[in-house]
DNA sequence: ATGTTCGATTTGAACGATCAAACTATCGAA
DNA sequence: TTCGATAGTTTGATCGTTCAAATCGAACAT
């Protein structure tokens, strides 16, 4: 009644372990008949072969390790809500598997990681939510964890760790260009307080972009992240005469998107531009910069492959994606 | 150089592998100066038993599987965000951990399970999103799997499976209740079609507290989730002279409370209530029904751990948890 | 007839842990 | 002195797999 196992099936069928273990995996050196006679065994059992047992073999839990964020808000989590997903179905194609453990500062991160992997219930790891100086990459290759980030190393950090991540001053810097090519020559920028790196980098696009119009410094705005926020700062900028808003964040563009509405009622699409493409954003109606978040899960996992392979260089350390601009025609609704 | 080992720290002590895990698993049967000489060493050399051998030995991955969705939509996804961090954390304490796999149909999610099952790759699995005669369930118990529901069994199945859920009627309810104890006459309802076992629960709470009230029936409306579905909604509403309404999921109540602030400008807090507390009616001020999700899955890992522990009726084989009602001071920005 | 070679299969050992049983001193009682 | 009980420790077997080496039988060459 208990699973069939190599041992039961080789005692079935008057065989040993082995044959059966090679008719799997090697089948080429087995006789064509007993092959035969063992799938048939195989199949009519349904025999699966133990993943514990094979990973106490081969020293391979098949596991990479995540720790999931404290859900902070609905609208931008929904991106490492795609990654998530997009790492697990991408694991899943290499036969690894995502598992998931919380911690609650950083420290308690770099420990959980550690012990998981000590323990061999992880091969690998992924970071996700990159930040200054972040020094997890650093710590995690220190104890020996092969890892791939989420996220590139922002600030100072001279790391040589392998990271994916996409190239947000393009993304806002095709929002830009896009106004400008429409005709816009007061275009502002909402986006979060300067030191995030993140957000750094999409202030930059906006301004690798705009820089060269007259009074631009005068359009380029601080807020923290949220609805409100944009709502307020958009008020600002069309005080000021912008025309048109870049926002480094889907929240802060929903905001000014309600703004800008009542000022333009007319324009098709609306001239403001979200960042990060979320469900609510296409709800909306409102134009965002969608990110390649499946792609970088996948090479995420490409790297994670290589590394256990052995072969550090088989993928490149650092890989910069580019996202798209989403346009959309407003959907009238707020 | 590579992790230390029960054999090799027993070489290194001139002591048997057993002596060593008797130290950590039974040190009553250990002489106190061996055990003081051995818990030094263990110490010293950093080891941690592994978890491969254990589970090896045991029979048990103290892995609990967990399909992920395909991230449908931003706003509601965020409470099975929060019950998958829930789980997680509740799991961890146990000792146990999450782990994800994708699938992209019901068949394929019943298989996959399985076959994890099977491999011994997880002891026992949950369930989300359960839906009108929702066969997953039975097919499990029948394959033999412990298995945990976050839903009731909606529908006319007669199961006898574990679950958990939160009383959708009761939150509705009360809402609706809130509005009554205000002086409101014209309560209307938004909700999801007929059909959908979590949408007619909703629906059925508010109609507990409006039945009795002349006209409720033609303040009943049925649309697909959505917030422009909601907008569209409330304004059907206010034209039939509704002066609140209750809704059934915030997506909804998001669109409606756009048109209602006209309605209502002087309204605080504006009558208007969405399900789900998402981060996003948080930040709107929109008052909601909250969840005790975090409760739910710390119900669902007891239930497992019962399950695993072959004392299936150590828990309440149903378990339905009483929403709050958040009253929250309209946020005057859309 | 004897040794060689090769294909097919089996055996032993290992991965790292734990249960169960066996062993070895040490002590007290007969 | 001898036996039995007891505390402390060791050995063997097991969980399910795979690598490496050994074995077996048959065909072939000398």
């Amino acid at each position: 009644m208990s699973r069939p196992t190599l041992q039961s099936l080789a005692a079935e069928l008057s065989l040993s372990r082995q044959t059966i273990s090679n008719a799997l995996n090697r089948p080429e050196v087995v006789r064509p008949d007993t092959l035969e006679r063992v799938l048939a065994a195989i199949e009519s059992s349904g025999y699966r072969p133990s993943a514990l047992g094979k990973a106490l073999r081969s020293q391979r839990s098949h596991t990479i390790g995540l720790r999931l964020r404290p859900v902070v808000d609905g609208i931008n989590g929904a991106v490492l809500d795609r990654f998530l997903h997009a790492l697990t179905e991408a694991a899943q194609a290499h036969g690894y598997r995502v598992t998931l453990f919380t911690a609650d500062t950083l420290e308690e991160e770099i420990d959980r990681f550690e012990d998981l992997y000590r323990v061999s219930s992880i091969d690998a790891c992924a970071l996700i939510e990159t930040f200054v100086d972040d020094p997890r990459p650093e710590l995690l290759a220190k104890i020996g964890i092969p890892t791939v980030a989420f996220g590139r190393p922002w600030g100072s950090t001279t790391s040589t760790h392998h990271w994916v991540d996409i190239d947000g001053l393009a993304g806002t810097r095709a929002a830009a260009t896009w106004f400008r090519e429409s005709g816009h020559t007061r275009i502002g920028y909402l986006g979060w307080p300067a030191g995030s790196g993140l957000g750094d980098d999409r202030r930059a696009g906006w301004r690798a972009a705009c820089h060269d119009l007259p009074g631009a410094d005068d359009l380029d705005l601080s807020f923290e992240d949220g609805m409100a926020e944009g709502f307020a700062g958009a008020g600002t900028l069309l005080a000021r005469g912008a025309t048109a808003v870049v926002c480094g964040s889907d929240s802060l563009a929903i905001g000014a998107m309600s703004e800008f509405r009542i000022a333009f009622p007319e324009a098709h699409p609306l001239p403001v531009v979200g960042y990060d493409d979320t469900p609510v954003a296409a709800a909306l109606g409102l134009s965002s910069v969608h990110q390649p978040v499946e792609e970088a899960a996948q090479h995420c996992v490409r790297v994670l492959m290589s590394l256990l392979a052995g072969e550090p260089d088989a993928q490149p350390r650092e890989l910069l994606l580019t996202p798209t601009l989403v346009k959309r025609a407003f959907t009238p609704m707020l």
